[in-house]
Formats: C-alpha cells, structure tokens, sequence
DNA sequence: TCGAATT
C-alpha cells in the first residue's frame, strides 16, 4: 500500500471516529468527498444478544423499527465452516438502516432491551479497520472496591476506550466479581495497556491484576457450554427432596455397580467446632463446599449429580490444569441453604465414586500469605 | 488437598 494511501486512510478514520464528515443529500446515504458511502449514522452494532437468536428473529426485531438495508448476525468461522448460516452466534451483529432517523430510533427504543438473560446494547458502530480488531481485554483480579470508573482511568492512559465493564454476582445483586473487560479502539493500545498493566497493582490494591486478551463468546469450550446448561437448568429446580428419596438416588445414580463401602462421614457439628477454620458464610452466593479426590476426568456435570439431590445447588466448579485441562482433583460446589449444604457434606464425605474416596468439607477461608 | 471468573 502507498504512502499517500495509507495517509488517506488514516485521515478517514480520524474523521469518522470524530463524527460524520462528507456531505448530507436530502434522500440519500451520506457521501463522503472521496465517493465512499458513509454509514456512520446509520449502521449499528447490537452486542450482548442472546446466543441463540436467529439471524431471521434478528432481523424481524430491528426490522420493525424502519426500513433495513442490509444487517448481519455475526456467526463463527469454525462452526460454520460447512454452511456459513450454522455457525455459533458470537452474539452480536449490525443492522444497517436506510434511513439515519431510524437507526436512531433503534438506539433510543431496542438499547438496553432485555431479551432471556441478556441485556441488549445498540449503538453506532465505528467504520470497519482491522486496526481495531482484538482491542478487548480481559482483566481478572480486580479489587472489589475498584469500580468501572476507577477501571477506566486506569487503562485510559493507554488509550481510548470504547467499552468497559466489571463483572457482578448475581445474587448479592453488585458486589463486584473482580472480573471486567476493557475494549481499546486500536489493538496496539491494548497490547500497550497489557504490558504496562498485566501483573501490576493497582494503586493502593494488595494483590496484582491479570490482564490479557479477552476469548471470543464462541471460543467458550464444550465444557463451558455444558456448565451453562447445566446452571440453567439448575435455576428452574432448586427445592430438597425428601432425604430418604435423596439417599436412594443417589445410591442409584453413582454406585449401583461398586460395591460402595462408606467412611463414617465426620459430623458437621465437629467439623465447625475445629478450632482455627473458617467457614465461608452465607455471605454472597452461599455455602461454599469443597470437593477433593476427584480423578481427572471429573467433570462439572459429576458435582451437579453429586450434590444436586441434597437441595438448591447454585454453583459448581471443577479446577483444572490450563494446560492439560484435567481436573486437578478438587472442585467446590455452592448450595443455597446451610442444612442441605450440611446434609450433602455429611453424606458424601467418605462417599466412594469409583475407585476414589471423595473427601468433602466446607471450603475454608482464603489462605493469605503472612 | 481449598479456584476462577469471559459481557
């Protein structure tokens, strides 16, 4: 590419991401003074949509709005590599209205729509570049005192910044999960923000933050589809069964054909009476309970059949190796009510799952260094 | 033998 190319462009995109430039036509799409179509105030970017909406429910929704030229529900290469209509949603598209006066419109009455568990966000997009591709991080170990704001002047210093966001718990309705994102206008700014930011602490923070990449929703592993299912599914049942029903059950479910041979489980009265151990309270999400000598085939679903019988099961979690990605024998498991959380400790600690005796307890509290 | 987190 020449010089006076490149020059152009770059100058295009400086306008652009300034606001409009070029020349208005009274009943027509914006024509910029070099003959390119300018879209910026009528293409729209719609992130957050749920996984699986169709590109046709897609386009009914913001079809109602005004008359659509084009739009597009972004599919993944890999998974619809056969038929370019089948890959996974990545959960966002564009909508590209004929008229400015509509895509306005679509911003003012579909942003902030609520469609399932997703919170639709409808904006401007900014003029396709691949300089602005792969500007989103990932950003894990986050103080919970620090706030999306606090975040923010924290990586603008690398850069502009088009979206952030820190991640909440659910249940306790705010309380930050330490967890965010930060979406730079241009790649090389967030290459700038992960090698002046990863592993440093924030000022005033004790422990240092993570900061790389961000996965695309459609990198989401098998298994983290599954959990999704499986969390999904949990949600709509969450009552105890009668004990003796659990009991049965679970004899059935797990251990049928191996002879199941019992430890006497330890008694939750002497297990919380142990001098020195702190129990994770019912602060937040629940009981947390920990599970050890899981093999490392282990996966999440094994902790939902386990645990799912004593009563509302809210959370589970199997810690693997990054690299390997087997379980590295442990996992925890949150259930909602103490008693059924008790219950299930008392039942499966000791409990044998096929060659292994798993040990269960309530998880103590974080160990932190000196 | 007591984590990780992906809008």
């Amino acid at each position: 590419m020449s010089r006076m190319v490149t020059q152009i462009i770059s100058t295009m995109e400086t306008q652009v991401s300034n606001g409009p430039s070029g020349t208005s036509l009274p009943n027509g799409p914006v024509i910029s003074t070099n003959g390119a179509t300018d879209d910026s105030k009528t293409n729209l970017i719609v992130n957050y949509l749920p996984q699986n909406m169709t590109q046709e429910e897609f386009k009914s929704l913001f079809g109602s709005i005004g008359e659509i030229e084009s739009c597009k529900l972004v599919r993944d290469k890999i998974t619809g590599i056969h038929d370019a209509s089948a890959g996974q949603s990545l959960g966002y598209g564009f909508v590209n209205y004929v008229d400015p006066n509509d895509a306005d419109k679509a911003i003012n009455t579909l942003n902030g729509l609520k469609l399932q568990t997703k919170t639709i966000k409808v904006s401007y997009a900014r003029p396709s570049s691949a300089s602005i591709r792969d500007a989103n991080l990932y950003v894990s170990g986050l103080p919970k005192t620090m706030t999306q704001k606090d975040m923010e002047q924290l990586f603008s210093q690398y850069g502009r910044i088009i979206t952030s966001r820190i991640l909440v718990d659910q249940v306790t309705a705010g309380i930050s999960r330490g967890v965010g994102f930060i979406r730079f206008d241009k790649r090389n700014e967030a290459e700038e923000a992960i090698k002046g930011l990863n592993g440093q602490k924030p000022l005033g923070a004790a422990e240092p933050i993570t900061v790389k990449f961000a996965n695309n929703p459609s990198q989401k592993t098998g298994q983290a589809l599954l959990t999704q299912l499986y969390q999904t599914a949990a949600r709509r049942y969450t009552g105890p069964l009668h004990h003796q029903t659990q009991r049965f059950r679970l004899d059935n479910l797990l251990n049928a054909s191996y002879g199941v041979k019992r430890f006497s489980p330890i008694t939750i009265d002497s297990m919380t009476s142990l001098a020195g151990v702190n129990l994770t309270g019912p602060t937040g999400a629940g009981w947390c309970i920990f599970v050890y000598n899981l093999s490392p085939e282990a996966d999440e679903s094994v902790l939902w059949q386990l645990f799912g019988p004593f009563g509302a099961v809210t959370n589970v979690k199997v810690i693997r190796d990054f690299t390997t990605n087997k379980c590295k024998g442990f996992g925890f498991v949150t259930m909602t009510n103490y008693d059924e959380a008790a219950m299930a400790i008392a039942s499966l600690n000791g409990y044998r799952l096929g060659d292994r005796v798993l040990q269960v307890s309530f998880k103590t509290s974080k160990q932190h260094k000196a």
